[in-house]
DNA sequence: CTTCTGACGAAAT
DNA sequence: CATTTCGCCAGAA
């Protein structure tokens, strides 16, 4: 459904310069949307998007043919790598969405930062 | 309606 | 770590 993908895109938009964020991330926040809804939702996703901050949970670039310009992308930006080339999560997770974000969603304050906490800050 | 297919994820091996 | 297995679930065929 496209109110699915505008929350999706709307909450990408919320990951700033230098973080980076999970599909699963980004998912627990939208109720009924899972991770592969997310990975769809990128297929269409705007040109102004910054798509390439959405990784998988393990660190790694998804398996897409934009795979190699996304790691360009994102050391560009300054994010760090480990030796086995996946992001460094403890450096650059995305903190959460904003205090505006979290307002306009449907869920409590409460649920939210649960499910941030869950993430496992670091 | 049934099957197949993923820019995924968590757990098991 | 790397691989495999299974759960999920919206679209396409």
């Amino acid at each position: 459904m496209s109110t699915d993908y505008d929350q999706i895109y709307a909450l990408i938009r919320e990951v700033r310069k230098g973080e980076v964020a999970s599909y699963g991330m980004i998912a627990s926040l939208v109720p009924g949307v899972g991770p592969r809804q997310v990975a769809r939702a990128m297929r269409a996703a705007p040109s102004d998007l910054k798509w390439y901050r959405i990784i998988t949970a393990s660190g790694a670039m998804a398996d897409h043919s934009g795979a190699e310009e996304q790691r360009r992308f994102l050391k560009k930006e300054g994010v760090t790598f480990k030796k086995n080339g996946a992001v460094d999560w403890s450096k650059h997770r995305w903190r959460g969405p904003s205090q505006r974000w979290i307002k306009a969603s449907v869920r409590s304050f409460e649920d939210i930062m649960e499910i941030v906490a869950g993430w496992g800050g670091r």
